[in-house]
RNA sequence: GCCCCGUUGGUGCAGCGGCCUAGCACGUCGGCCUUUCAAGCCGGAGAUCACGGGUUCGAAUCCCGUACGGGGUACCA
């Protein structure tokens, strides 16, 4: 294995609304690498924009690396060597790096309103020309400046972009990208709220905390040159750039809450477990070069690797996240599973849980005692709430039509019920094997092929026709309770026969 | 409009100049197994590797163009 120098790596989001997968995705990247090479995973919060400050945002955020298990060794609320880690706590240190820029005539001061800059664009516009800044303010006087402040008109500060020249970036998964500097305006870095543009503050911020991988979504590239014009100018050194592809939805578009595609807490409510999501968006724009699918995140993060990652953009699938999920289900630990599938079936009713009429708190050993048949039999966690909440309820009500099985009469069903409570009033031990043993062995003295035999007791004492496997579920329920679920379910059965007849 | 990035079956990936009569997985269809449902196993359909030119003895793989898709073009990130 080729020895790596340690990475530090950070994960930057504005704190403006829910955690979206493809943020997420990034974030995932960014932890794969630092653990791969044994470096930091940071956190920083890039609250320069207080007009989309969403301060439930933050939370949010946190809450969905937690879920995921994407541990942090510096960030806001651990704080680190590089504390503060939000940034609107350093403002500082973007205006002294905006006046050291000024000094240098790398920057000026722009007291062009919005509304001309606005106006101007619209004439551009007309005209056909291309919209954009004119760098119009570049050759203001500090007198022409000062006036404007006084009259409490907003000054800003732009970068002044060199007129002619090509910029060269190496992208580590893209290879070598190449801007026209002609083309690129002047552009703010420190707004008339004195509060720096992303632009500005996280090329900063970057390299006062050492980051030596910028990982971010493919809509940076564009931009890069302003990032790393800043920095020849500031004289710090460029990080590596790892530019990922996006993430869209199935008709190609950005993925919004039209198409499902949901924040990251959503899929921890709807059931799917994070190791799951994990794995599943890790391969989404990234593959180790194999045909390896289904991994553990301790497999994926040594087998990651930056210039695996793909360059072009992946589509959402819900259905292939599905069948992942259902795959860590499989293999998952029983107690951690247990405890996953717990709040599904404890939450209210309304939200998914069990019946109201279940108590609360709900036996936990009996919940376990089925996650061995439960296991491949679900997609989602809340899947399970269907197929065990017969074992909760006081009484069941069947549905005698369903006793009938394909190519079976009522009289065969009566011989089931009859045989099945006889047989289970003897079984020792009541256990799984015994049941089957005892039942199976029902065949040959009723003359019934067991899946007419099965039929009406699953009905009988699930009322289902799906249900978990027959003899676990008869194990875990208990000999009373089955053979009085028999018992009126035969009842139940002969009441409907004779109704049918009248 | 201009700039940037991309383009392998419906979807996610493998492929890095000959091993490709293009492999794997999801999905789909059929079968087996079977107490229901799953899981598992077996098999099928599905791709002129976006298109057109080059380079080469040889191209999905390298180069150019076109088309299409996405992104950017803010005192948003």
């Amino acid at each position: 294995m080729r020895t790596s120098t340690p990475a530090r790596v950070r994960f930057a989001p504005s704190p403006t609304g829910v955690m979206h997968i493809g943020g997420l995705r990034t974030a995932l990247y960014d932890w794969f690498l630092a653990r791969k090479t044994g470096g930091q995973f940071i956190l920083r919060i890039e609250d320069t924009d207080r007009n989309r400050y969403d301060p439930d945002a933050e939370w949010h955020i946190k809450e969905s690396l937690n879920w995921l298990g994407l541990d942090l060794d510096e960030g806001p609320d651990i704080g680190g060597p590089h504390a503060p880690y939000t940034q609107s706590e350093r403002l500082e240190l973007y205006q002294d790096a905006a006046a050291k820029l000024i000094d240098a005539g790398d920057a000026y001061y722009d007291d062009t309103q919005s509304e001309e800059l606005a106006a101007l664009r619209q004439r551009q516009q007309a005209a056909g020309q291309a919209p954009g800044y004119d760098n119009r303010g570049r050759y203001r006087t500090a007198e022409q400046i000062q006036e404007s402040r006084d009259e409490g008109l907003d000054v800003v500060v732009r970068f002044k972009v060199p007129d002619h020249g090509e910029m060269q970036i190496e992208d580590e998964v893209r290879g070598r990208l190449k801007f026209d500097l002609s083309l690129l305006q002047d552009f703010v870095i420190l707004k008339s709220d004195g509060f720096p543009t992303y632009h500005l503050a996280h090329v900063v911020d970057d390299y006062e905390m050492g980051i030596t991988h910028v990982i971010r979504g493919e809509e940076w590239i564009p931009s890069c040159p302003r990032h790393v014009l800043i920095q020849q100018a500031l004289d710090i050194p460029t990080p590596k750039y790892v530019h990922v592809p996006l993430i869209t939805a199935q008709d190609g578009a950005k993925l919004s809450k039209r198409h499902g595609a949901q924040s990251a807490l959503e899929y921890r409510d709807a059931g799917y477990t994070p190791d799951a999501v994990l794995n599943y968006l890790a391969l989404l724009g990234w593959s180790p070069g194999d045909d390896t699918e289904i991994m553990t995140r301790d497999e994926i993060a040594s087998r990651f690797e930056v210039e695996r990652i793909l360059s072009h953009p992946a589509k959402f699938s819900a259905q292939k996240l599905e069948w992942m999920n259902q795959q860590h289900i499989m293999t998952a630990d029983e107690d951690a599973l247990t405890d996953m599938i717990m709040p599904c079936l404890e939450r209210p009713e309304e939200d998914g849980g069990f019946l109201d009429e279940i108590e609360r708190p709900i036996d936990r050993g009996i919940v376990k005692a089925m996650v061995p048949v439960l296991r491949e039999r679900i997609k989602v966690l809340p899947d399970v709430v269907a197929l065990i909440d017969f074992l909760f309820v006081d009484e069941v009500h069947p549905n005698p039509e369903e006793m009938i099985g394909r190519r079976m009469d009522a009289e065969m069903v009566l011989t089931s019920l009859n045989a099945g409570i006889e047989a289970l009033e003897e079984v020792e031990p009541f256990d799984g094997e015994s049941i089957e043993q005892a039942l199976r062995g029902l065949t040959e003295s009723t003359g019934l092929k067991a899946g007419q035999l099965f039929t009406p007791i699953r009905v009988a004492v699930t009322a289902k026709r799906i249900a978990p496997p027959l003899f676990e579920s008869i194990e875990v329920l208990g000999r009373e309770r089955t053979i009085t679920r028999l018992r009126k379910g035969l009842e139940a059965f002969e009441r409907h026969v004779s109704n049918r007849s009248d």
